[in-house]
DNA sequence: GCGACCCGAGACCAGTCGGTCCCATCCAAC
DNA sequence: GTTGGATGGGACCGACTGGTCTCGGGTCGC
């Protein structure tokens, strides 16, 4: 690999918490520039603009967090399993991944206004969050271990949303509780109204 | 009212959707100027500095987002269906409110990192906010309404952090669904587990 | 209607922003 | 070891940032 794929990729990965602390705006070179100890010309040799590197910083975070969120969960055979495991590693698995709070959600704020390219970088990856564990779920209801009568995609919403409002929430009150919470509630959710009741009698709910 | 007072509360009224949108850091003392049609000594005459109006506007968005979220709901005798008409509130009622989405969402997220002013403005706005939907539902368990086993605090937790966190995700997507879902999900949710059931044979559940 | 005070305009300021560019140096292939 | 391109430093740029101050006009109480 050449030297400056390497300072491109140390870059990216020294700024990426910077971006998803302080928000695109709030980053400025100079931090950028101490975060990396570079001046300012070693990094715009890498990159064309602020913007570029922002997009590049986001992916990086994403994809960590990503990697952890679904961290160990392959093995898992049972759906509903899988989806608790998914839904716990949100709340357990935070270490290694980037500073800052969850970049779909500080991103998705920060460019509701403004910064397009960064939105549909937040867009794109919400869907990809989304359709991993929708399709999941869908695998899951052909193979008869969740109910006939849920939406695999309204399933994969809800989990979102109720972690991502959670996860706010306990950022703001530096307060474990409320994601917490959300995660005990998603877990009776799925186990109440998710996970196939056992073919006794009658396989058919209602 | 002083002309000084009047001009001052323009001001908050005209900035408060600039704030709400761009940010604290995005929003440029010029997009102030622009939006309140007066020169920046016109604006610093009322205000000490950019912060001190990013507080009070701060305090106006969120006065008139509460309201939104509780109007019409205090004659609702029923706790239950107070707090599903407050829920619903959340989805339908978002005319008339500060521009941007939701203060204390957008707020909690641009302060995250650096602006501590701001910050404990959010985290007094989500007390406010769930200090008053823990209280309708501790005087309905008092009144029997809701089941004794309901923790008032928790489900005041659970209702915002739900909403929230559609709410980011509907902004994102500009779509309904994931709030139209969160509410529905809500809506059972205080049906089944938290409405107290009918005293018909054992007034006690379990 | 006068006087005092309140108010808003806008020139001005130093500092910082994102971005450009040229040059010295480093590295790597030959 | 030499050479040519890859690399990073840092001076420099114009635009814009939040903030100050003064001055003329408007508004108020009397």
């Amino acid at each position: 690999m050449r030297k400056g794929e390497q300072t491109r990729q140390e870059i990216v990965r020294k700024a990426a918490p910077i971006f998803n602390q302080k928000g695109y705006d709030g980053a400025a070179l100079s931090d950028l520039m101490r975060a990396t100890g570079l001046e300012k010309g070693g990094i715009y040799r890498h990159f064309a603009s602020k913007q570029e590197l922002a997009e590049d910083a986001f992916d990086y975070a994403w994809k960590l967090a990503m990697d952890r969120r679904f961290e160990g969960t392959e093995l898992i055979p049972n759906t509903v399993d899988r989806l608790k495991q998914i839904v716990r590693n949100f709340r357990d698995r935070r270490t290694g991944v980037v500073p800052g709070g969850c970049p779909l959600l500080n991103t998705a704020i920060d460019s509701d206004d403004g910064n397009p390219k960064l939105r549909a970088k937040a867009r794109q990856a919400l869907s990809s969050w989304l359709d991993r564990m929708e399709s999941i779920a869908e695998a899951g209801r052909r193979r008869g271990e969740i109910r006939s009568d849920v939406d695999s995609g309204e399933l994969a919403t809800l989990i979102a949303s109720t972690l991502e409002g959670s996860h706010m929430m306990s950022r703001l009150q530096k307060n474990e509780e409320p994601r917490d919470l959300a995660v005990r509630h998603l877990e009776e959710y799925l186990e109440t109204k998710v996970r196939a009741r056992k073919a006794k009698a009658g396989a058919d709910q209602s």
